[in-house]
Order: C-alpha cells, then sequence, then structure tokens
DNA sequence: ATGACGGTGTGGCACCGA
C-alpha cells in the first residue's frame, strides 16, 4: 500500500491537481494541509468519485487537514485532544489494510514566524502537545505512522542553506529538538530510511525562482511506528507537480508500505 | 535590510505563509 502527505495551499484552486495526482498515482492514503476552506465546501463528492473516502477538517481561510482513503476513516479526532487551538491542524483517524488497522495522524504544523516571536512560542507549546498526543495513539495503536507538513527541516541536509539560514525559522535547535522527540518516540523518518538524491526538497519559496534554482526546504515529512518500519520499501518526494501551472509551494512525499 | 509569489477576504489593500 502507498501513503501520502500533501500542503496543497488551498483545496479550492488545487483540486483539479489532486485528482489528476491521484489518478497518476492511485495511493492508499493521502493527506492534505491548507486546504484554506470549511467543511461545507469540501469536495467530497468529486473525491468519492475518483475512489476516496475523506474526513474533513476544514477552516476558513488559514490551515484545514483531511484525511482521504480507499477504505472508510474511523475514529476520528479534531486536532489535539487537551490543547485549546482555534487553528484546524491536526487529523487523526483509522483506516483498514490487508495487515490490519493503520492509524493516521495528520499535522500541518505551526509555521511560527521567527524565534522570539509569539508565533514562534505558539509553535513550541504546539509541538509539545502534539507529541503528547502521538505518544497516546501510539500507545493505543502501535501500527501508526504520522504524515504532514512539519514546517522543521530535520538536519541541515534539509535545507538549500543550512549555514545562512541557521537558527532562523524551521533550522532552530528548538524546532529540531522536538522533532527529535517524535523520533525518541520510536518513529523513524520513511524519507532516511534509503539511499536519496542530494539536495532533496518538499518545499520551495514561490518567489525569485525558488524551485528552478532547487532553493527548497524538506519539510514535509512521512514518520512511521517500529511496527511499520520494516514493512517500509520506498520512499520520494514527487517533485512532479511544483512544475504544473499554478502549483502548490509544496510537493507530495509518498511511502510505500510491504 | 527589504522584498520577491500566491491565496484569501472583501478590498482598492493587508494578512499570512515558509
Amino acid at each position: 500500500m502507498k501513503i501520502a502527505t500533501w500542503n496543497i495551499n488551498s483545496l479550492s484552486v488545487r483540486l483539479p491537481q489532486v485528482l489528476a495526482w491521484l489518478a497518476a498515482h492511485p495511493v492508499d492514503v493521502l493527506c492534505l494541509q491548507e486546504l484554506k476552506l470549511t467543511d461545507d465546501k469540501f469536495p467530497f463528492e468529486a473525491l468519492h468519485a475518483a475512489g476516496y473516502e475523506a474526513a474533513c477538517f476544514g477552516q476558513k481561510t488559514y490551515n484545514g487537514v483531511a484525511i482521504l482513503a480507499r477504505t472508510p476513516l474511523t475514529d476520528v479526532v479534531r486536532n489535539i485532544p487537551g490543547l485549546d487551538d482555534d487553528q484546524a491542524r491536526v487529523l487523526t483517524a483509522t483506516v483498514q489494510t490487508p495487515h490490519g488497522p493503520l492509524r493516521v495522524i495528520n499535522g500541518y504544523f505551526v509555521n511560527g514566524q521567527a524565534p522570539g516571536t509569539d508565533k514562534f512560542a505558539y509553535k513550541l507549546r504546539w509541538l509539545q502537545a502534539l507529541l503528547g498526543h502521538v505518544q497516546a495513539e501510539l500507545a493505543a495503536h502501535p501500527r501508526l505512522a504520522l504524515l504532514g507538513d512539519f514546517n522543521v527541516a530535520p538536519e541541515d541536509r534539509d535545507s538549500y542553506d543550512p549555514v545562512g539560514l541557521a537558527g532562523t525559522i524551521h533550522h532552530t535547535p528548538e524546532e529540531r529538538a522536538h522533532f527529535q522527540a517524535l523520533l525518541d518516540l520510536g518513529l523513524t523518518d520513511a524519507f532516511r530510511l534509503f539511499e536519496q538524491p542530494e539536495k532533496s526538497y518538499s518545499w520551495w519559496d514561490y518567489r525569485m525562482l525558488g524551485f528552478q534554482k532547487n532553493r527548497g526546504l524538506r519539510i514535509d515529512h512521512i514518520l512511521v511506528s517500529a511496527a511499520l518500519r520494516e514493512a517500509v520499501t520506498a520512499c520520494s518526494i514527487d517533485r512532479a507537480p511544483r512544475k504544473n501551472p499554478q502549483p502548490s509551494d509544496h510537493a507530495p512525499v509518498l511511502a510505500t508500505l510491504a
């Protein structure tokens, strides 16, 4: 089976690209971030016609996440239990697979703007709360994957300019410590299980010819639990949609599980 | 040091993203 994540920066604008991508890559699970629409505007019918069930946690203008799957989604949890948060950033659900249930956590992590700002403090609070949520979910669901836009470049090799951008947003020690804390729960970065091209990124700034110059960051990730690790046979970033007319600034990341 | 591009909302721009 294949699972994937893609920040599509407005589902209203990008729905045709999502449908085209699914037609070319019929993954079993697709986590979407930055829907930028409310649940009542979510295109359930178009996705169902394409063969996908969906759970949506939308919001007007900003944020919003959804999980698409070929089989029904159950035990859906919206946002992080216990965290008072008016932003729609996390959606958790179970999908059935031939090897048993798979718990999927889809996260649109806080951007954080810059160290020292209120938004950065919110990011750190949010990351701490997410860690607790993932830990609790893992205890109940050993077969678990955490996918999404993490807004963290975990290592220097995940950034086009690790020296110039050292200590700036996505590159701070605090953010990287939180990413490591997720790994310390027993999760594994599926992308790094395999040989990868140098300078592999999942996001490029719209400005300054960022994509053409490959000035990007690898901030979209698929983390798998120990119970799934051995089953992962591939993980890659699909840069092709970034070349579309009217692209999202993010590319999809997908993993194959035996 | 700043802004650059793109989406949204309801606007004549400001805001947010990363």
